[in-house]
RNA sequence: GUCCCCAUCGUCCAGAGGCCUAGGACGUGGCCCUUUCAAGGCUAAAACACGGGUUCGAAUCCCGUUGGGGACGCCA
């Protein structure tokens, strides 16, 4: 039989960076063993589910480049793949365990259950649904139906019984029945209820391993009791650790980022969030830690999942961001950050010759950088050059008023003067020209020359900094990009500007 | 409260009875590189929750305690 894997998030919302964990892990069984991947959508809860989040979800587990061979946009065999175009299945399930009695239709009320729930506790017994109307007749329950009322359908759990269940990553998990309540199936205004339509879904669609978080641990007996009653064979099942803050708590908003979205806007790599989810409770082995998502494939079993939770530590993803930005392709990266300079107030359009200078750009921020987010703050100094602003600061006025680095700024304006477009080499000329001229060097040389040309007390090594600038300049407007000032007339701005404050 | 799951450095993992004076990675400290900030290289500190067993021998197996997490919804 091949392996049929799926996953199946509720569209309430964006996609969490823990959803986007167990999407990954069953994404890698599926492509380690040339199993198929399924997305189905659970949208039972008519509620809170929306086509915006579903759409949100989808795009997501895309981005991150989990594909799926059957779902709700791709068709399959097995469809339709949203739980809410599937309602007939249930609806006629359901009344197979109703003849079967394996199911009766409950009449509680929200208000009765609660109470019930209530006294439970405050016995000491587990806070399970009661069994009022597990006993009505047929006669009874007929009656109420015709005299208007709406009932739920509870499936209803056999008494006495051990369930046992293997889990892949656990090994044997055991229920008494005496602890699981009979659990809603079928909800008054008609629609199934999660434990049931996983399991008419799972068993319809043909999944072989049902990969999951850890919090349905609990539900997995009542829902083996349901394969049974329903005559299926029940799939593994493979319970995952859940992903905590840093505090241990579940991972939430007061952590941090913790939808897939939110990191993607932050400027990770989709590449670098797959591979550092795949660590969180599993390792590759060999001590390897950064590989790419088909080598994760090929090296993934779920007997090595680990059984614990795991914290979700945004200082490794940073890490593991930054390798895939050194690796990456510069003029991607210049795509994936354009709109970091939109936000940073640095509007562009740039055409395909204005790609080609970011991306040439590309190599003095990607690599000493965290996030994509960052470049824009990293590369500012070519798009934003104000001396007048610049010396606005004290500590930089006086810095650059002492006669040592206005010496040599001087030199650098003259020297600039002379010089053609400056590249690397010429460059170097030239601030050797300005060490002869003014015996300055190392710090108190390119400290100033540092200052003078970008209006920045720090930044990429000046060797990078200061050719990118010339290059931009020559920019022609067509290329979309913000004008940016070349380094002859930023080195006599500067003089004037420091001339004028002093 | 009841049931279930879990327990190695601050964090993520390795370790499947002797190879462990417990290994790697992130982070942290120090050093180096360096015209700045980063990045990078090297290096150091840092853990088997506790208590009982089993065994010649336990981080590894068993029991208990403690701690953490989950479930007990007409949410999924």
């Amino acid at each position: 039989m091949t392996m049929r894997v799926r996953f199946a998030p509720s569209p309430t919302g964006q996609l969490h960076v823990g959803n986007a964990r167990t999407a990954l892990f069953n994404w890698l069984l599926a492509r380690g063993s040339k199993g198929t991947f399924i997305l189905r959508i659970e949208d039972t809860d008519v509620e809170r589910s929306t086509r915006e989040s579903e759409a949100a979800i989808l795009r997501d587990l895309r981005w991150l480049g989990l594909d799926w061979d059957e779902g709700p946009d791709v068709g399959g065999s097995h469809g339709p793949y949203r739980q809410s175009e599937r309602l007939h299945l249930y609806q006629s399930y359901a009344q197979e365990l109703l003849a079967a009695d394996s199911a009766y239709y409950c009449f509680c009320s929200t208000a009765q259950l609660d109470a019930d729930r209530q006294e439970a506790l405050a016995h000491g017994r587990p806070a399970q649904y009661a069994g009022t109307c597990r006993r009505l007749s047929r006669e009874q329950t007929s009656a109420r139906i015709t005299a208007g009322e709406h009932p739920a359908i509870r499936f209803r759990i056999p008494e006495g019984r051990d369930v046992v269940f293997t889990d892949a990553v656990r090994g044997d998990v055991r229920f008494q029945t005496e602890v699981i309540g009979d659990p809603i199936i079928v909800r008054a205004d008609g629609t199934p209820a999660y434990n049931f339509a996983v399991v008419v879904d799972d068993a319809l669609m043909e999944v072989t391993q049902v990969i999951r978080g850890e919090d349905h641990i609990s539900n997995t007996p009542r829902q083996v009791l349901l394969y049974e009653a329903l005559g299926f064979t029940a799939p593994t099942f493979a319970h995952l650790a859940l992903v905590m803050g840093p505090d241990h708590s579940p991972l939430s908003k007061r952590h941090g980022a913790t939808s897939v979205a939110e990191f993607r806007s932050k400027g990770y790599l989709p590449e670098a969030l797959i591979n550092y989810l795949a660590l969180i409770g599993w390792s590759p082995g060999g001590g390897d830690e950064l590989l790419p998502i088909d080598e994760l494939a090929r090296r993934f079993s779920l007997e090595d999942v680990g059984h614990s939770a795991g914290v979700f530590d945004e200082e490794k993803l940073a890490w593991v961001n930054r390798h895939y930005l050194k690796i990456a392709d510069p003029s991607r990266l210049a795509e994936l950050s354009l709109p970091y300079f939109v936000k940073a107030g640095v509007p562009m359009t740039p055409d395909a010759a204005g790609i080609a200078f970011l991306a040439s750009a590309m190599a003095m921020a990607s690599a000493s950088v965290d996030r994509l987010e960052q470049v824009a703050s990293r590369l500012a100094f070519l798009f934003d050059y104000a001396p007048v602003r610049t010396l606005e600061d004290e500590t930089m006025r006086t810095e650059m008023s002492m006669p040592d680095s206005r010496a040599v700024v001087t030199a650098l304006v003259e020297e600039l003067a002379a010089a053609p477009r400056l590249d690397r080499e010429k460059f170097r000329e030239v601030a050797n020209r300005v060490k002869a001229r003014t015996s300055r060097k190392g710090k108190s040389l390119f400290h100033p020359i540092r200052v003078a040309l970008t209006g920045r007390a720090e930044g990429p090594e000046l060797d990078l900094a200061v050719p990118a600038i010339d290059l931009g300049a020559e920019l022609p407007a067509s290329a979309g990009m913000p004008p940016i000032v070349g380094n002859r007339e930023r080195a006599a701005a500067f003089l004037r500007a420091l001339e004028l404050g002093s």
